[in-house]
Formats: structure tokens, sequence, C-alpha cells
RNA sequence: GGGAUCGUAGCUCAGUCGGUUAGAGCGCCUGACUGUGGCUCAGGAGGUCGUGGGUUCGAGUCCCAUCGGUCCCCCCA
């Protein structure tokens, strides 16, 4: 069938079929940021364009080619490329810093980038966030991440399917000499480096790092570790002996450097082993500590995460995990004749008021068709109404597992309904 | 932005060498049962074969273009 409309390349409707499934992960979402002290916080689907221009980096894919951008009179806007800058002007808007003590925030937001879909990529998707404001100390990134293992381990997902990645790359003191020493490692090594990587040695070399193209080469590039100042030295080793007191496990990875020019010290993402084809992050994150002062706020250490959503439901499918059931309602009503419909849409009324679950056929089909939506439905019983139960005031509650049948009075359904559904 | 691959019913798919009126399963609707679902049986609706053009006596099938889906590179959640 041709189409008149279609959703926009890239992006997905949620139908009610998989709609449980996106709250299940949502609530889990919630929950353990509530248990971690996090308060939610909403922002705008559009922000200034130059918010993302200047805290993402211009240089930056994101900014440079992937970014909607709206243009209304002299603004110029763009939808959220990505999660964690608004949350930074929201912060310095609303002087969250002077509430006392750190802020943690945490947020569910959809992001759009115009890149070419494919599995676990789409031009509009969907992120869980949490950013910690104003605390410095390595405290804050392991517990972070014990939330995030934490989240992952509640949805049913073993630690063996994934693996946390985590990298340190040292703080705008120490990074300059480092970053020197690999791009003299990268030009004496220049001809073995791809196109790419040759090109971008001069604005941004701890980019050929993380090129799968040149793992080759880079392999024997210098580890930062000699280059960090004691400050990223030290934070990094409490850091790591904070995770193994929790118990979090990781792997060093010397390539990960993120695309995002904001980021300082820690760095870390999750990968799943399977389900996820080559877009296989779970999840990404890290320190920025710099971010707030360069947005026109007070100089405050930060750090935050982004999990992907559509990814997450990717691996538990992939995983088989356990997912909820699809919610059923408690009752159906049918009506036996014309007489009965609108004792039947009254009746549905007062059951919906009081707590109960319930669906009526709203096309004046016939029985039988009535039948089998109660049936397809899900629900445990059917209530029958016809002339005899009209005139008795009652109604006949079919179960329909067992097949049995009686009367309840119609002003005590819901009673009725309510008291089975507190049995074993 | 570059590349690979696939588009036939609501869904999953058959469709021979180019040949009559394009099929199946599932789902949906109706009936068998004047007021009773699931199983069974019978019947029915639903397709301009993604779209446009070309070749041909004849195109779902071959060619070209185009639009989508999926996946990969790049990059990232």
């Amino acid at each position: 069938m041709e189409l008149r409309y279609r959703a926009p390349e890239g992006m997905n409707d949620v139908l009610p079929e998989s709609s449980p499934l996106w709250q299940y992960v949502e609530s889990r979402w919630r929950e353990h940021c509530h248990r971690y002290g996090y308060g939610e916080i909403r922002t705008p689907i559009l922000e200034s364009a130059a918010l993302f221009e200047r805290s993402v980096g211009e240089t930056s894919d994101i900014v440079s080619k992937e970014m909607y951008v709206l243009e209304r009179g002299e603004e110029r806007y763009a939808l959220k490329p990505e999660g964690t800058a608004p949350v930074v002007r929201a912060y310095i808007e609303h002087s969250l810093h002077a509430s006392g003590g750190a802020q943690k925030l945490y947020y569910i937001t959809p992001f759009f980038r115009g890149e070419r879909p494919q599995k676990g990529r789409y031009r509009q998707a969907h992120q869980f966030g949490a950013e910690i404001f104003g605390a410095a100390h390595p405290l804050a990134d392991a517990e972070l991440l014990a939330m995030v293992t934490a989240f992952f381990t509640a949805l049913g997902i073993p630690e063996s399917a994934l693996e946390l990645r985590l990298n340190t790359i040292g703080c705008p003191e120490c990074r300059p000499a480092y970053r020197d020493a690999v791009r003299q490692f990268g030009q004496a090594n220049f001809e073995r480096l791809c196109n790419n990587c040759q090109s971008r040695l001069e604005r941004n070399p701890l980019r050929i790092l993380d090129c799968k193209e040149c793992v080759a080469v880079t392999a024997d590039a210098p580890p930062i570790d000699p280059y960090l100042c004691e400050g990223c030295r030290t934070h990094f080793e409490t850091l790591q002996g904070l995770l193994k007191t929790l118990g979090v496990g990781y792997v060093r990875d010397h390539r990960l450097v993120r695309g995002l020019d904001y980021y300082t010290r820690t760095t870390f993402e999750v990968v799943a082993e399977q389900g996820l084809g080559s877009q296989n992050a779970l999840c990404g994150g890290g320190r920025y500590d710099g971010l707030v002062e360069a947005l026109g706020g007070p100089p405050t250490p930060a750090l935050g995460v982004g999990i992907g959503v559509e990814r997450t439901l990717l691996v538990l499918h992939a995983l088989n995990a356990p997912l909820p059931q699809p919610p059923r309602i408690d009752a159906f009503v049918v009506a036996f004749g014309e007489a009965a419909r609108p004792v039947a849409l009254q009746i549905a009324q007062q059951l919906r008021a009081a707590g109960v679950a319930c669906d009526l056929d709203l096309e004046g089909r016939s029985p039988k068709a009535q039948m089998r939506m109660a049936n397809r439905s899900g629900a445990r019983y059917a209530l029958l109404l016809g002339d005899s139960e009209l005139a008795a005031g009652t109604a006949t509650v079919k179960d329909l597992v067992s097949h049995e049948q009686l009367a309840v009075p119609q002003t005590e359904l819901a009673a009725w309904i309510h008291a089975q559904r507190n049995r074993p």
C-alpha cells in the first residue's frame, strides 16, 4: 500500500504493544534515580543552537553535521542532540548551585541527530540521563558507575553480558602534554593512519585512539598515565579503589576518549556483548569539570551519564531478559440486546470510578462478537447483561477461565471483583 | 555523506523459463449456536505486486530511475 504520510526517516512510533516495555524500563530508571537521591529535571526539547555549539564542540560531528536546526526570526534553535548541555544550562539559569551541596539531576529525554539510521541508531532516540553537579571527589564517579551497573542488573542483564570500560583523559592542565605526545606519535606513523585520522591529527589528535581502522597502528601509542598531573592521577586511582570496594567490575580502556569536547578526567562506557550489532555502546559518560563555567556558571565540577533507551531494549530482547506482562483489564461488560447497552455503559463507568479496569463494545456488535472481544481483552470476567439481569438488577459474572457463572447485584460488582483480586 | 541488500494482503511469506482471473498460513469479519468466548467446521472481506518509466504480443517476474525499510562505514546513545 502506498502511504501518503509516514514517520520521518529514523524516527519510530511506539505502539501499545511495546509501550509497556518502555514504561517498565522507565520506571526502573526512575526507581533507581530516586534511590540514589536524584531529582527529575525536564528541559525543553529545543535549545539555542549556540548552547550545543559551545558545549558539544563546533568541530564535533554532532554539531557540524547532525543537528536539526530551526530558525524563527533572529533565533536559531536546535532540537537537543544530547542531554547534558540543556541540564547544565538549566542548572546555571536557576542558580541550583545556591541550594547548597551537590545537585543530582536525572531525566528521560528524546534527542535528535540527523544520521543515517541503523541497528541501535535512530534520528530520534531516547536517553536516560543522570548528572551530578558540585562533587569533585571520586566518590561521585564511583557512585554514578555503581548506579548504572545496578540499573542494568535490575533489568535482568547479567554482568557477563556487559563490559564497563573506564579511562581518564586528564584535565586542561595535563592533557595538552599528552595530546602533544599522541600527535607526535601520529606524525611518526602518519603514512599508516587512515585519511580521516591524518586530518584530525591537527585538530583533535586524541580521536585517533578510538578509530577502529587504525587500531593496529595506535596499539603502540603512549598511554596517558605518565602524563597525568597529581590531581588527575590521584582522582583516577581513588576511583579505581572505590570501584573495587563496591565490587563494580571494569576494564581499563586506554582508547576511550570521547567525542564530545567537554569531558575531563573520567570517561566510561558500557558495551554489550550481543544484541546491538556494531553500535554496541549501551551508555556513555564521564566527568566535565569545566563545562558549567564555560557556559557562564560558577566553576563547578560535574559528571554524568547517558543511557540509550532503544539500545537497552534491544539488549533485553537479545538476552531474553524477563519482561513485564502487558496490563490486562479486569472485566469486560457484555450487553445482550439493545436495552442493555446503556446499562452496560453505566456499569462500566461505575466500575471504573471504583478502580476496576474494564471495557465494553462501542460498536453495537452482536453478543457473540462481544464475547470474542471479552476473550481477547484478557479480562478474567465477562459481565453479562440481558433482559433477565436488567429485571433482577444483577449481572451474570462469567469467569472466562473456569467458565463458572453466577449472579451478582449490579451495585456490588466492583466490590466483588476487588474481593476476587485479593484472593490467591 | 558513502556502501550493501530487500520492497507481493494487517503480519510472515510462496509465486517455476516472462504467459489465463496473483496464492498460502496467521490475523480480521460472518455463520453453524433467536442471550455466551477459546476448539472445530463453513463462508467472506482485504492487493493498481513501493512508485514512475522502458523492453515485449504479454511484466509481480527483465532494464532504468525514484521513494522507503533493514544493515554496514563514519560517528555515537
